[in-house]
DNA sequence: TACTATACGGAACGATGGTTCCGTTTGTCA
DNA sequence: TGACAAACGGAACCATCGTTCCGTATAGTA
């Protein structure tokens, strides 16, 4: 997770900053609140509370709030830990030898994915009160350097429309993430982002994905 | 609880049903509660509390739960007194002498508005423990079929690609009215919406709006 | 103006959930 | 293996919030 925060976040890099002692099993207890946040996140929803997710890691809340000194804590440490293997993405798409195109609309059907687990963590996060802009924007500052650099050069070969921003590229992809789940299943969310590289793209016009003949958008459940 | 419910559901047309008799004052308070809802979801967001929402309309709590016997039901009846207007705007839409596919766009952007008004109401129905999914459809069912004529209407006419659906517009305007703010301002939506309409219209490619010139997506306040 | 049905206010209640505290357990090192 | 710092568990605490209850105020009517 956070593994290279070297300066300010003083929340992992336990052995770096003193010489204190760490002990094996508190670190490995971190790991498995984070992962029970997670999990809690993604099935219960925003309104986990710290007593189930320090339960779902079979720990106490004192544990718990050892490791983070509050549940907003914990929460931005999770989202931090979720950003990171976007990065990591972003960058590979960068650098990578694929057209910059393709490399491009890979990533954001990638990113849209991942953005739509997000939900549930930033709902709730806005609802224990933490101004999610502002933290968002701090933590992912490299992600976001990271998709410019993809951007940047997916426009310069002539493939993104000149006229398209990053701005409407970020617009777009928490729009797509937001959106309503029960209007925006897994398939659903495929055939969106075909279409909206449609728009970003020069000249595109895709083949959308087969789409699941149900009544359209009039049967989902919970 | 319920002080004087004669029957079961009706909350307006009082006069009507029954001979009952129902103080003006008692009338004009019940609007004033959902007014004071309405404002508070705008600018306080998720989390307000019933007693702020009496003490915004200039009432005790007491008075609120006379009007909705439970914070749910004033939300509920809130998201009705919402869609109401949105359900006329699409039949109009719908039955104007336009050209159907102008008529769309005109109409998604004017939703796509109104959705992101919604954002924070639908958030504290969830966070109430409706089911929104079921509320939500159950409330715009009437909404869903106008859009559905203008958006046929619009299909049969060749404005809109045949392989889309209404599904994927369902989509796409959520996504748009349920992006995160830091990165949807009004100004922003409004290129967003170019986008979209870019992707679902027959041979379209729009002109987008101008952007403000702050850097991309990086200055916005709570 | 007096009377009554209706509506109002807001203290009190119970549930929920974040946070603290401290006695107990356990990993680590000599 | 023994000792101690570090970590653990979870009861208890406190604040918040939805909801109820009942004494008081008031609109409407005769």
């Amino acid at each position: 997770m956070g593994a290279a925060r070297p300066d300010s976040a003083p929340l992992d890099a336990e052995s770096a900053t003193s010489g204190r002692h760490v002990r094996a099993d508190a670190q490995r207890n971190r790991e498995r609140l984070l992962e029970a946040a997670d999990e809690l996140l993604a099935t219960r929803g925003v309104d986990v509370s710290v007593d189930e997710i320090a339960h779902r890691a079979q720990l106490g809340v004192g544990t718990l709030y050892r490791n983070f000194p509050t549940k907003k804590a914990l929460l931005e440490a999770l989202l931090l830990a979720r950003i990171e293997p976007m990065v990591v993405a972003a960058r590979d798409a960068a650098a990578g030898i694929d057209d910059p195109g393709d490399a491009f609309v890979g990533f954001v059907r990638h990113l849209s994915n991942e953005f739509a687990n997000f939900k549930a963590l930033t709902d709730a996060m806005v609802a224990s009160g933490i101004d999610i802009h502002v933290t968002k924007r701090a933590l992912s500052a490299e992600l976001f350097a990271a998709i410019e650099e993809l951007f940047d050069k997916a426009q310069r070969a002539g493939r993104i429309r000149p006229d398209v921003t990053l701005a409407d590229v970020s617009a777009m992809m928490t729009g797509l993430g937001h959106a309503d789940p029960a209007f925006m299943d897994p398939s659903q969310r495929s055939r969106c982002v075909a279409l909206v590289c449609d728009s970003l793209l020069v000249g595109a016009r895709s083949v959308l994905p087969q789409q699941l003949p149900v009544t359209s958008a009039t049967s989902r459940q919970t």
